[in-house]
DNA sequence: GTGTTAATGTTATTTAATTACAAGATAACA
DNA sequence: TGTTATCTTGTAATTAAATAACATTAACAC
């Protein structure tokens, strides 16, 4: 957890003095590190000794071990405030702003991912007898996305972008199965209507969503699709996205571990069985180049 | 540039004492930041003003300030190496793995991703009749969620992920058209195949791949997917896809500014499109709160 | 070889941060 | 309600760290 993190959490289990330092440094970090304890202590209206004495309660050895921990905390979250694009941006300050944000989505995700709903999810699609992925719009290239990413692990995996596939295999689906819904909002009707449809079926069901949508009070599981954190810019609809793919990332890594030895052998085994689809690095280069002259 | 880069990059102008200061901390930059002056002095075999005066010399004011800019240098470096997710991984270690890899790939977008390519992307598909995009296997899912985005600005825009589609579409296509292929190797014979076709309708061909592959070699703009950056470990194939889908963001960001007020009010009409299909928030939670008791 | 400049080390000073201690506040219990 | 114990905070003192000032040495030019 970082430093940042770790003040916020502890900050009310602080002294009353150690809280105003806290709250200081909260409310202007990048600052903060470059003060001395007494400038500090001044402007949080307590004395030098207690900002020694703050590092020490978030577990720092000094003062300047405070700062670099700071340093450390504020390099990922540097970016979180306005870094929305705006007319004038260059091709180059875009592509820092949209680092920075993307960047920024991570950090969130590492966070507020509840570690307890992954070891559920991953549980129950370990044991599943198969997969099968809805999403519509958006999300539809994310099931997709998954989809390609969970049938290699050897797991019998659909995904559906379609609305009347949707129902069917929901319908169909037993209890053995695991039906995995993406949806940004959680609040697009057909996709409620599915999940409805797939709670008949006694199927185990995981949503990545919104916590507080419709949606999510339907699933056994939910992982947070970081809605919430979208920037209403239209600009902007990109940071979720990130946040999804990596939940993916995160779920099949961690389904992979859980398979142990199979799930690799399986995964060698289809990296294989592109490899005549494939032209050879060398031969080419070496084409290319006499070709010239 | 940040102050590792800095010091390594200076030097070889530096002086003797100054040049093994610069030594001591680039061999061990973590170790560094918690030494005091006269420790790492002592390691490097020089006085202790000298620390202070090499302080001065890669343009920090005081060793302090110097530890502050390492913390933040090493932030982003910190998680390249040794990431790799292992089998005694609990759910909350893989969280913190992944996420650190991707947002280290993104890091390395931010110093690798050309500019000028970017550019000459946005250029090409801003004047554009149409864009088609293609993607197969793993890509098929990229190209859709391009699709999504682009066509979202007033552009036409179709994906495909059928070899079939793909060849009459580029056979058929114009010099009023942007082709944009995704691949992450850029040695699938099949996508090679089709790059060729689109090559002879004069259309401009945008590749996100390796950019030292024959598909690559086709194009009349290529960005890099990443592919050279990529964990040959079977667990861990999702890095490109991050990095794809940032670049993708910063185009769509890009082209949007470019469209100017267009593409503004497209995205707003667009979005309310979808209006209807959402159920509402407040009520939503009315009625399950209601009906509880 | 001697003067000049640049580079480095030594010593001294200043500044910053923490420890030690004392005073005050707060809570617990008689 | 008074008394004691504990916890919190500030003041003063100390220590440690970093830099400035000065002295020395080394390198080079003339």
């Amino acid at each position: 957890m970082n430093i940042l993190h770790l003040i916020k959490v502890q900050r009310d289990q602080l002294s009353k003095a150690e809280a105003k330092v806290a709250d200081e440094i909260l409310a202007a970090p990048e600052e903060a590190m470059n003060m001395a304890t007494a400038e500090l202590a001044s402007r949080a209206g307590v004395s030098d000794p207690m900002v020694s004495r703050f590092c020490r309660s978030v577990s720092c050895n000094s003062f300047p071990e405070l700062k670099v921990q700071l340093a450390k905390a504020l390099a990922h979250r540097a970016s979180f405030i306005s870094e929305a694009v705006s007319k004038g941006d260059t091709a180059h300050t875009v592509i820092e702003k949209r680092i920075n944000s993307n960047q920024a989505a991570l950090e969130y995700l590492r966070s507020h991912l509840d570690t307890q709903s992954i070891d559920a999810a991953v549980k129950a699609m370990s044991g599943a007898r198969q997969i099968i992925i809805a999403g519509m719009g958006g999300a539809a290239a994310i099931a997709k996305d998954a989809q390609h990413k969970l049938f290699r692990l050897g797991i019998p995996t659909v995904a559906y972008d379609d609305h009347l596939m949707m129902r069917m295999a929901a319908a169909g689906a037993s209890s053995k199965d695991c039906f995995l819904i993406f949806s940004v909002t959680g609040r697009t009707n057909a996709m409620i209507e599915i999940a409805e449809l797939a709670k008949q079926s006694q199927v185990t069901l995981i949503t990545i969503t919104n916590p507080d949508s419709p949606l999510a009070k339907l699933a056994d599981i939910t992982i947070t699709s970081g809605d919430e954190l979208e920037d209403t810019t239209i600009y902007v609809p990109m940071t979720t996205r990130i946040i999804i793919l990596t939940i993916i990332d995160i779920i099949a890594t961690a389904l992979a571990l859980a398979q142990g030895p199979a799930a690799e052998a399986q995964l060698t085994k289809v990296k294989h069985s592109l490899d005549t689809t494939k032209r050879k690095a060398s031969a080419e280069r070496k084409t290319s180049k006499n070709s010239k002259p």
